[in-house]
DNA sequence: TTGTACGCGTTATCAG
DNA sequence: CTGATAACGCGTACAA
């Protein structure tokens, strides 16, 4: 590999003199420089990341950690966050499971955004405390090195909840999410504060995982239970969308038998017929925010905890009783 | 932050029996080695990425490029390709966007697998030249230190033509991606290859760039110039969710006046009614095998370039003319 | 077990 | 005011 001794050596200077043309310090003769960077060009030179790392004790890089690859759901909040950090200079990269954990006290990024259940409360503590900035977007951690940047799940639920009723419904199934998902535990909790405030409804939970399966899981046993119209609040879109699946292979509609909405307005939800009601949020806005948090804690500046709005989307897969 | 030196002062011994114990040489006490191992995990140690790479030249870290996170399909692709190399040691991280290209010859990772429209052949080329491993998806390019795994888009592209013309269709529209894809000019000349050996075949060509847009405006045109039943191969399923979500808006039915198919079988496929016919394969195993064909490259193991093969979903999207 | 020379840039200090 | 010398940063691994 090139190195700045080649250029030194081709260029007849010392290596200092290569790095500060290199940097563009005013302390090189413009002519010099020039050949420097003519040399450098010629031969391919682009520095060694671990050398510069070593030195300046940062490496310009973010790192987003992910549950896992899967979700329909990361394309533009990744996208969010990537603009958000390129346009400081930083690069992104996206990881998932525990071995890249390590990427943070290896000092191989200068922070992280964690939206991965992988981690949990005290590990990102532990590194909060080491001193590595964090930006969580599903969990609640306070600590003067890590920012939060959630979304407002308690008002999307409320929506979703107040939506159903309004319709007319007044027998609410919620199917959850895992039980150690923070967004299942904080919608869950507007749900039941919302029911709390309606005389008359019967509610039931059903404990779910946030996958398709749970979903339609979930369907088949309210297909089994069945007297008459209910509403079904899933969690999240992936889980309506298995119910929406199941119940396709059975006589029920959704819209008429069963009301049906989501949360999250993923891509699919989009193309069912009847289209799902859901809670819809920008997920670029979410990334781009979460990013920019990041950049400032790592600057010094202080930061705010921040909070993403949501808005209900309406849809035929909830009929009016 | 915690280094060898202060695990070495706080047990006595010199730096060097240090990093011989936390590397498990036998070179060190057993007893001498436990203590400094109770040390460092007392201090939380965890050894410095950068000064580690610079010495031994390697990150044991792997690159996804991606041209964008968005692809709903991506999840299981990067899913196989984590699973292969994990299964080395090595550690994966995906990218995208040009400012990310410059990892590989920073060294900050060993090896890269582009599925990137963004570099172009000169530039992976170079890097090949440079002695930089790599595995494309994407393209087709020979280098002693490239490695392809490619797609058979052949073998589906004639599949899902033979399809058509055995359902009896006649006319046939294709809806291509970008011109500078490689995926999208082996399908299509599969397609005409095939298209070429049946006489009396309607054929015509609609150019597009693999996204949802491109398919709605497809299917805008094909709805104008309509004058009977005809057959649409969308070369990808992208285009042909787009060309179904416009066709809904008007009064041709997808498998009755207009016989539709794609190509990968993402999941919003299976979900359109009728269900849309594509041509499916394993993302997962396309995934892993170029993330091991690239760890062999690494390795220095020679190896030949692989195909992944592709099978007929069929689909009432297309009907018996 | 230990001293020490690396790896490759960065930057403070010093000489011309 | 230009440019060279040298001391870092932190682990690794050879020689002693």
């Amino acid at each position: 590999m090139v190195s700045i001794k080649d250029i030194a050596r081709k260029a007849g200077v010392s290596i200092s003199t290569v790095s500060y043309a290199l940097n563009g310090s005013p302390k090189v003769t413009d002519e010099t420089s020039a050949k420097i960077l003519a040399i450098a060009k010629e031969l391919n030179y682009v520095p060694n990341a671990a050398a510069r790392n070593l030195k300046k004790r940062e490496t310009k890089i973010i790192g987003a950690f992910l549950t896992d690859f899967s979700g329909a759901f990361y394309g533009e909040l990744l996208q969010g966050m990537k603009e958000g950090v390129n346009r400081s200079g930083y690069d992104l990269i996206v990881c998932s499971g525990k071995q890249s954990h390590l990427l943070l006290p290896q000092r191989m990024i200068d922070g992280a955004i964690i939206l991965d259940a992988t981690f949990s409360n005290e590990e990102l503590l532990k590194f909060a405390d080491l001193g590595h900035k964090l930006v969580v977007m599903d969990r609640d951690l306070d600590h003067p090195n890590v920012n939060q940047v959630l979304l407002d799940n308690k008002a999307g639920a409320t929506l979703a909840t107040e939506y159903l009723i309004e319709m007319g419904h007044r027998k609410l199934y919620v199917v959850t999410g895992p039980k150690d998902s923070f967004d299942s535990r904080q919608r869950l909790q507007a749900v039941k504060q919302t029911v709390g405030r309606i005389p008359d409804i019967e509610y039931i939970e059903i404990e779910g995982d946030f996958n398709k399966s749970a979903g339609e899981l979930a369907g088949k046993r309210i297909a089994q239970e069945y007297s008459g119209p209910v509403a079904v609040f899933c969690l999240n879109d992936e889980m309506a969308i298995g119910m929406y699946d199941y119940l396709a292979t059975t006589d029920f509609r959704v819209g008429r038998d069963i009301h049906l909405i989501g949360f999250d307005n993923i891509e699919v939800s989009g193309y069912t017929k009847p289209r799902l009601a859901t809670i819809d949020y920008s997920k670029r806005k979410w990334g781009m925010l979460a990013s920019e948090q990041l950049i400032k804690l790592i600057a010094g500046d202080d930061v705010d905890h921040e909070r993403i709005y949501v808005t209900l989307v309406k849809g035929d897969s909830v009929g009016q009783l």
